[in-house]
DNA sequence: CAATCTGTTGCGAACGATTCGCAACAGACA
DNA sequence: TGTCTGTTGCGAATCGTTCGCAACAGATTG
């Protein structure tokens, strides 16, 4: 975990660009939240350790990592609004409650399943598997 | 597919609202069309049939679509602009070519394992699932 | 150490998609 | 005919996101 953040350093000088405040704020915040953020809560979050930092550098640090392969970036949950989340190699899937708007993920072998059926049924080349359901959370459906 | 306009009217009629020529302009467009339109594509496909239809009653035509279950809203695609499809039972999935945007969906048995899956894993209430594959489409693959 | 080069920032304005408020309008029904 | 309610077009407002730009900061060179 504290590893973490000089790995980016190298990613970053690799391809000729600097670790600055804001990116490494942005990724640290990733890191932490371990989820689904939107540009606003990672904005939140960052400016709560440095006030000054601005929503702009945090798009601009965010597509840029998205860039690198180091985050992605998904267009879930009930709004059209963008979400982050740390790159990682595991497939997994995504919750989404439309009561409460919150996003989940979890691994498992489905996507896997998935991406063999594409394999064996359709001419389509698939980089990134996407899924989605939408439901009522745990959280929501005990709240009623 | 005559039908669908009349079908439409009763539907609305049963809920207080009327049938009305912005809505059932939308309404037939998006039955052509068959797929996944934004509303732009919307908006110009009825325009040509009665330029002065306005965005907003589009969109008011689309929201009220989807709070009576006749259309579904998505964000898809590389932004996360929303589009629309007609309504259908049929489980199914959406192929995102990241080359040139296009949406594509299939039929078949994969949300249905995925909604087993959900039932047998997972705390969730699923009502709705959406799978959506990102990659190169044939045509796209083809052209280079 | 100074000069320079390049990547990066904050700021504010601009943007595209979507929503809103409002006054005018149109069917339905008394 | 008058009234009631749902609907419209219009323009302004909003939201998330991007852009242009001048100022700045590290690294590099002389």
């Amino acid at each position: 975990m504290e590893s973490s953040v000089s790995e980016l350093g190298v990613v970053l000088r690799d391809h000729g660009y600097r670790l600055t405040s804001p990116r490494w704020l942005v990724w640290s915040v990733l890191r932490s939240a371990g989820g689904h953020l939107t540009a606003e809560q990672i904005a939140d979050q960052v400016n709560q350790a440095d006030p000054t930092v601005n929503i702009s550098s945090i798009y601009r640090a965010l597509t840029l990592f998205e860039d690198l392969d180091l985050v992605r970036e998904s267009h879930l949950g009930i709004d059209g609004s963008a979400r982050w989340e740390i790159a990682h190699p595991d497939d997994h899937f995504h919750m989404v409650c439309h009561r409460c708007g919150s996003v989940d993920h979890h691994e498992g072998g489905l996507v896997d399943q998935i991406r063999s059926h594409l394999g064996d049924h359709h001419a389509f080349d698939a980089n990134n598997i996407d899924l989605v359901v939408t439901g009522i959370c745990q959280d929501c459906a005990d709240r009623r």
